[in-house]
DNA sequence: TTCCGATGGTTGCAGATGAAATCATCCTGG
DNA sequence: CCAGGATGATTTCATCTGCAACCATCGGAA
């Protein structure tokens, strides 16, 4: 008695090319970071999400917009306040709250960063893609995360 | 002069969304193999690589057919080895190289955890995408990886 | 045969990670 | 108003990670 095979072949080819272009691409473009900027990655990204929440948010909002926990937070935030580039400053509205808030020059650190970074993320990543692809691959996985979410 | 944006927002979108799912299903998936067999997926990349090249590879081959560094095999193989699940075996075509090889504890171990990964898998992923979307991530993400490959 | 640079693998070190414990503050029910 | 559970953030601990230094072996050239 056969067994009946438990993945289609051509979504085990997905789910690792998915793997596969994570790991490479991450790896190159916290390269490109450093050696552009003297940043890591996971900096970037928590100045990316001060900037798109208007240049602060409280430590466990931090959290939920990127994708490290609390922990990771507290630190990132330690050694970036360290570096100057983000501060922070107690919430008023909680004595337990704590706002990490974008400083100047962090805000100028991001903004020649991120035209490294979305230049890499296109010359990388959008450009060896047709737009039917990347629409599908956006809609697909947006699906993926909202089944996940539940 | 306005400054032309320096990426497609549905290239942003997708690429968004690929870090997402990364960061969700392999932590589920690290979970669920945890609890169903005391497995890291670490290790299950290990014995599935080890299995597909036919129960041996030498440490170098065995990092470049996983993610890892040559140094996280050394020591991931430290771990399994005393697991029971690989052994370590000089080769015998060159004094300086070792071989991991599946024991027969690590090959029971893979057929157990791979059905829950399988199923993992198409629950997590392939059952919310549609036959098409599956073709275009496995294509399009091989066209990624073999430009920068280059 | 004997160098000597290249290669395979491991290890020391410095830093990064998550889970669980901790501390302070908040807020609800009585 | 007070007690006590819940919540926000940090710290501790044990583990994991990568880089660079290391040691042993290989293989070609003199």
């Amino acid at each position: 008695m056969a067994t009946v095979p438990v993945i289609d072949p051509d979504v085990m080819d997905a789910w690792h090319a998915l793997l596969v272009v994570h790991h490479r691409l991450t790896g190159a473009m916290d390269d490109e970071l450093r050696s552009a900027h003297g940043l890591r990655l996971d900096w970037y990204d928590v100045l990316v999400q001060l900037s798109e929440a208007g240049g602060r948010l409280r430590m466990s909002e931090l959290a939920d917009a990127t994708l490290f926990s609390r922990t990771d937070c507290t630190r990132i935030v330690d050694r970036m306040e360290a570096a100057g580039h983000v501060e922070r400053r107690p919430a008023e509205e909680d004595g337990r709250g704590v706002y990490a808030v974008l400083t100047t020059r962090g805000r100028a650190l991001l903004r020649r960063a991120s035209a490294t970074h979305m230049e890499s993320i296109r010359r990388r990543f959008g450009d060896h893609l047709h737009p039917d692809e990347v629409r599908a691959i956006a809609v697909g996985f947006r699906r993926v995360i909202a089944v996940d979410a539940c």
